[in-house]
DNA sequence: GGCACCTGTGAAAATGGTGTGAACGCAGGC
DNA sequence: GCCTGCGTTCACACCATTTTCACAGGTGCC
């Protein structure tokens, strides 16, 4: 089996990310993240891209949301899945999901 | 054997909670309210849901008889099962019932 | 009526989430 | 190896949500 996703199912209608069929406690800015990101697979976001979806609008030039909720996304996804590393930083860009990691 | 459940068992037909064979005393509210939990175990379930389910229709915006009950429920589920804690909050979102915990 | 219990509400206390600034660490260029 | 810029994480203050308590109205039983 892969080491991280199809133990990983998100679910946003269901407000959950599950893996081995147990919800993470995320908290509903993470899981905006996290379903953000899961559905652009593989493709790189700029933080703009993300905060206009996560958050809606612009961030301010030096606005570091972002960043900060990617590290506690990782943190908790680490704890459940401490193989995988689905998020990937693309330096000076932004990040991408990669759901086969 | 596991924390929590397999001691309790949720008989619903005979209006009564379980624990080692011995009833819990729960009112008629307090049981509807683990008898919806408990069915949709590990699922997280908004307060509109639990509210529509136990008392039918929808809570006033600021209702918070969904919390008074599941505190109530609680603090007798942790007298009769101290190590348990099958009632997880989701803030912001709701609860879940978790059998195994 | 008097009692015991259940129910829902309001409000205070406790807990948890959010965004920000600052310190730290790492990577890439020289 | 050393700088520099960027990314990561920590600590904190503020705010929102949840938990718990006390109470008042209601119901049924004796």
């Amino acid at each position: 089996m892969l080491a991280g996703m199809g133990r990983l199912e998100i679910k946003p209608e269901q407000h959950a990310a599950l893996v081995d069929g147990r919800p993470l406690s995320l908290t509903v800015r993470e899981l905006q993240l996290l379903v953000t990101l899961s559905e652009h697979p593989q493709r790189i976001m700029t933080r703009d891209e993300l905060f206009a979806e996560v958050w809606g609008g612009r961030p301010r030039s030096d606005d570091r949301s972002v960043d900060v909720y990617v590290s506690r996304l990782r943190a908790k996804l680490g704890e459940a899945l401490p193989e995988a590393s689905l998020i990937h930083t693309h330096n000076g860009i932004g990040y991408r999901f990669s759901p086969d990691d």
